[in-house]
DNA sequence: CAGTCAATTGATAGTAACCCCCATAATATT
DNA sequence: AATATTATGGGGGTTACTATCAATTGACTG
């Protein structure tokens, strides 16, 4: 969602570490300042509460000036939401094999990606989608890419079953998939302990799959 | 949504028609200033765009204050998202026949209210349908309702089929639920002509009831 | 039908998210 | 080292929304 064209590695809090090779002082500095006001965002989020909380806050515990942080982070909302792995299962999708079938491909891509992420990530991404799930305001902005996800879905559907990516048929199923995931999610984020994300969502993919028994 | 415990009889334009028996003056005038808003502020979205449209704007064509507004209405989005029928198809939803399966339900509390609904109403939810799935801002806050959609479905299956409301399945299930229709609401507002939402939402149900095929 | 009570309204002041613009400071390039 | 480029901070402005309070309007009683 709202996909930069920036760090990937992200995971903060590594000062001396010196950043992994090429990049210019430049990009270095910028991805610790977008990576300090996302850390401190997701803090002070979880201390106080979201609207409890002001971006002239976390502007300040970050140490940058209101300007700056609204050019990283186009909203407040996009603080805790900006998240670079919406591309990631999309590419996943398409590298399935053909034969799969498109519900199959979607829940191996998501095995995939979430197989190739650190624990450190994955334990950044559980808090943030807590914290999406959780404050209405943040729900609404996640949620706002629901016809992107769909459209995404749907055109990947369409290439491998040779249907129209417009098809009715086909956006109807790919709106399923989807419902079926965010229905996930929030199933996840209501338990109390809330600790295994991607089981989870591996078994919804699995009753998916199975063609919704009841 | 949002639901109030005021006016079902909301299409507006009849000052001196005298509205139906036993509401006082009062409750009349009410009516007619939240009509007035609501009317006022779907014309100048659509005249002008949504955030070329300020509240001050509409609070002047309806002759109101803004205070008074915002008494009427939390938010700029709830001027044209106010809507009154979810619970309705919720009552619907629960008084088809037992022995349908959720799916057929569903379809079938759908049906039964869209016939239920006046020709001018129609056209109105229509217009506002348009607005809430093609103004990002407004989609955000309609869509911010899917997890409580998702819980009423989930209820509803639960009781037809005997099972737990939160057990993942059952949710999962709803979720694809609202997915696909989610999915069919969109299909139909990116249409040019965008007529006839009642044929669309059916055919994707029935495209539900019959397993999604491809 | 006057008078009181309750509900509704409008005006005013304030907060917080964001935008625009310009001067300054930091990095990059030659 | 001089110059070009880009990032930053600050100030001023707009708009959605809140809180408070006084004034108005409709409802009800004797």
């Amino acid at each position: 969602m709202s996909v930069d064209p920036v760090d990937p590695a992200d995971s903060a809090a590594r000062p001396a570490a010196a950043a992994a090779g090429s990049t210019s002082l430049r990009e270095r500095k910028k991805a610790r300042t977008r990576a300090a006001i996302q850390r401190h965002a997701l803090r002070l989020f979880q201390e106080q509460g979201y609207d409890q909380t002001t971006v002239e806050q976390i502007a300040e515990a970050a140490e940058v000036s209101q300007s700056t942080l609204f050019r990283y982070f186009p909203t407040k909302e996009d603080t805790v939401l900006a998240d670079e792995y919406d591309p990631v299962i999309v590419a996943a999708f398409h590298a399935q094999p053909a034969e799969l079938s498109p519900t199959t491909a979607l829940r191996q891509a998501i095995r995939d990606v979430f197989a190739s992420i650190s624990d450190t990530d994955r334990e950044l991404i559980r808090q943030r989608q807590l914290l999406a799930l959780r404050v209405p305001q943040l729900r609404a902005a996640s949620l706002l890419h629901v016809e992107q996800t769909i459209q995404v879905i749907a055109q990947a559907v369409a290439e491998r079953t040779g249907r129209e990516a417009d098809d009715l048929a086909v956006r109807t199923y790919a709106g399923a998939m989807m419902g079926a995931w965010i229905a996930a999610m929030f199933h996840w984020a209501a338990q109390p302990g809330s600790e295994d994300i991607f089981r989870t969502m591996d078994e919804a993919m699995a009753h998916l799959e199975d063609g919704l028994p009841l």
